[in-house]
DNA sequence: AGAAGGACCTGCACGC
DNA sequence: TGCGTGCAGGTCCTTC
């Protein structure tokens, strides 16, 4: 279910849960093959490493690994193992699609349907990942730290953001979703930012004005944040505290309020479908 | 190269 | 109750 926010919610919430627990086996069911990476790589990637920490990149989870210490077998702190040789250093990458979701719990716990991989934990603990719709992906890298398909939106610069759109003759709408470009914009949050923005989401990427790609710009970053402080909107599940923990829902403006008047102008609400993906707005207040 | 449209999946809400 | 339809937060592949 996850864009930015979401993404940049659950991987905070398992940083807390799991960094330093180390991996001590794997299990994968018989998922789709995932993305570059073989079951067996991965399961080989992972097994035996201790996760350093736990961070966002776009719509990814990365998971970054390092080899269990074998010296004294004490637990390094990050700067510690930074300055040491990074040899070893491997990540683990998950994109939960639609509806995935990463799960911390007791074993004892009833395995879900649609669990597709379980890492068991040193702690005792599980670290499942769940996946009804099957579009999610699993990978590792070993040799090349991994970097995302796009930019972050968060911390590009205006320069940078009017130069992605530049000469685009694709609707703004679906080039805010090219996660080549900025990488971590979906649906709900490029609905809302161009209502923010007071856009319309047909608009020919590279037809928009410097003043209006600026305020696009800023209205990515304002959507994205005021996302993030109230832990993403609509994701129902979650793997804080014992793997439930209820999140805000974020005012959505336009995103599904399809027929409800605009809460700027009263306008109904206005959807139609570009690039395959339902698209809300207002036809008055976005030009 | 860029753009458009279908493919990949399951589940849920809705209307008949 | 049961069935068909449409919809869902995302990529990925093929065609033009």
């Amino acid at each position: 279910m996850p864009e930015l926010p979401e993404v940049e919610t659950i991987a905070r919430g398992l940083d807390k849960r799991v960094r330093h627990d180390v991996i001590d086996s794997v299990w994968l069911g018989k998922y789709r093959e995932p993305l570059k990476s073989s079951p067996r790589d991965i399961s080989t990637a992972l097994t035996g490493t201790r996760i350093v920490q736990v961070r966002r990149v776009g719509k990814h989870i990365v998971f970054d690994l390092q080899p269990k210490s074998s010296r004294n077998g004490m637990v390094e702190t990050q700067h510690a193992a930074s300055l040491r040789d990074r040899k070893g250093a491997r990540q683990w990458i998950v994109h939960l699609g639609m509806t995935g979701r990463m799960v911390v719990c007791s074993p004892k716990e009833e395995t879900p349907r649609h669990t597709h991989a379980v890492a068991s934990l040193a702690s005792g603990r599980e670290l499942r990942f769940v996946d009804p719709r099957r579009f999610g992906r699993l990978s590792v890298a070993i040799k090349e730290s991994f970097a995302g398909p796009g930019t972050e939106p968060l911390t590009i610069s205006s320069d940078d953001f009017a130069k992605l759109f530049r000469g685009r003759k694709t609707p703004i709408k679906a080039a805010l979703l090219n996660q080549k470009l900025l990488h971590g914009v979906g649906n709900i949050y490029a609905d809302e930012s161009l209502f923010r923005a007071g856009i319309r989401p047909k608009r020919q990427a590279g037809r928009l004005s410097r003043a209006e790609l600026n305020r696009l710009h800023a209205a990515v970053k304002e959507v994205l944040k005021e996302a993030i402080k109230l832990g993403g909107s609509s994701v129902s599940d979650y793997v804080d505290a014992d793997g439930r923990e209820g999140f805000f829902q974020l005012q959505h403006r336009v995103y599904l309020r399809t027929g409800e008047p605009c809460l700027v102008c009263k306008t109904p609400i206005k959807r139609i479908v570009l690039g395959g993906r339902g698209t809300h707005y207002c036809s008055k207040c976005q030009r």
